[in-house]
DNA sequence: CACTTATTCCGTACGTCGTACGCGAAAGTT
DNA sequence: AACTTTCGCGTACGACGTACGGAATAAGTG
């Protein structure tokens, strides 16, 4: 027997499902899906992915736990969901002309996204289903870089280096506020407590760059008042790297 | 009161500490850090981290599972020292002449590491403490791009963006060896499954552009032989730009 | 109207997880 | 031999995702 479809994208593509064949009998569902995954967004946003728990939101949306998996198969799926919802919502903007500036436009968005929801890096990074969010997003990200002189799958590639770098930007960002309000002190804080030790512990050992470096690194990104400053460089040299290439080409 | 300073710096440094102070009484560890961390390690690279349970990894080093805690605070500082560990045991080649080789082996031993502890992505992105691991890598890769023109910030973000371009690939090539682990189905199979489930439900929306490239892309990334391959295009983009930058500058 | 049937709601419960607690066992010190 | 300190670990707690089955509800059917 050959393997049955996922049931999952029945549930990502239900809006444009032109009213389901009407088995209408039975008890009415007193939420739609977009309630439970909006609540889902709106915990997670407030509180981290791991604050999302089935009972938590079922809790926030005064239903029963078990009440949720007549909307959502499960929690794994409703990652999914959430996923694509932030997508689907979202409005993206026309691409410009200058190629540089569409290449930004896709880092850029995508690093707006991932900080407004910032548990979407964690959640990319697990099996997510295709659904309307996602693939409106991609042919707009695609829509970017056509027609350039890049074949499919260095389009393809070129998208997946634009989003990975802004993502790992902002889950970066993100580990750092996380771990601030867990530990109750700041990065220079945790230095001050900890210089002391450290230095003790790495007695021999030498790192004269990482060092230097380092602290460089970290008065940067604690002393900067927008943080979106910190996708700057390495966008830069990507969008180098990449016109070069298409500029080489043509 | 000031704050602390973290209990798992000692733990990460273990090594170099000078044989701490001789409390000798009371009953001997059978085990060593090492040994638990070495353990841990290898179920996680055979079973995935979400397997590495502390009452598995008790089991197959032939302790009870509270004796673990002896060793090790618990599991976010287990994950930790299991990073520092693997980076700690790797022996890093020396940098090559050449700027584009160095930047290159960079991001290859990242993705290398990465191949060969699936997990490592994930637990890069906690929060974890500074050892004696991360800390020679890091310098190693700071090595690489001294005196070429980077001020301190920007090599540090050079840094970033080169492995966490090689963390990216290496974590999304994982994620799909998972899926077909645990569907059961190769990626190919999947769209045999659902491709008509999938063109009804899509119904009215059209992804022209999407369609190809993703259609390019699946087979491409099915069919490599050598995973690494997928490094390439986007390696080669952001080594121009580093590099392009570097000359401009000198 | 009553009765059947399909569907939702959800309390209870199971298995698994990380780990707090406390007691008995072992190994130095005296 | 007695004491002190540390380890080993059985038990247990609270939180998690979710399987299950019965009660509640709404539509279709006589």
């Amino acid at each position: 027997m050959a393997h049955q479809p996922d049931p999952v994208l029945r549930l990502l593509w239900r809006h444009g499902l032109d009213e389901p064949p009407a088995p209408r009998r039975g008890r009415k569902q007193s939420l739609t899906v977009d309630d439970v995954v909006d609540a889902a967004i709106k915990i997670a946003d407030r509180d981290g992915l791991d604050a999302l728990t089935m009972r938590l939101l079922a809790t926030e949306l005064g239903i029963g736990a078990m009440s949720l998996y007549t909307y959502v198969p499960g929690r794994k799926e409703l990652l999914a969901l959430m996923a694509d919802q932030v997508f689907r919502r979202r409005t993206l903007p026309p691409m410009p002309a200058d190629l540089r500036e569409r290449l930004a436009l896709i880092a850029r968005t995508h690093y707006e996204i991932c900080r407004e929801h910032p548990w979407m890096p964690d959640v990319m990074a697990l099996q997510n289903g295709i659904g309307p969010g996602v693939s409106d997003l991609y042919e707009w990200q695609l829509s970017g870089i056509e027609d350039i002189g890049l074949d499919d799958l260095e389009m393809d590639q070129t998208v997946a280096v634009l989003i990975g770098f802004a993502g790992n930007i902002a889950r970066s960002q993100e580990r750092m506020r996380q771990a601030e309000r867990e530990s109750g002190m700041s990065e220079a804080e945790w230095w001050e407590a900890n210089a002391a030790e450290l230095g003790t512990l790495m007695a021999g050992r030498e790192y004269p760059i990482a060092a230097r470096v380092g602290a460089a690194a970290g008065t940067a990104y604690q002393a900067s008042a927008d943080p979106s400053a910190e996708l700057e460089f390495g966008l830069a040299r990507i969008i180098d790297g990449v016109v070069a290439y298409v500029d080489r080409r043509s």
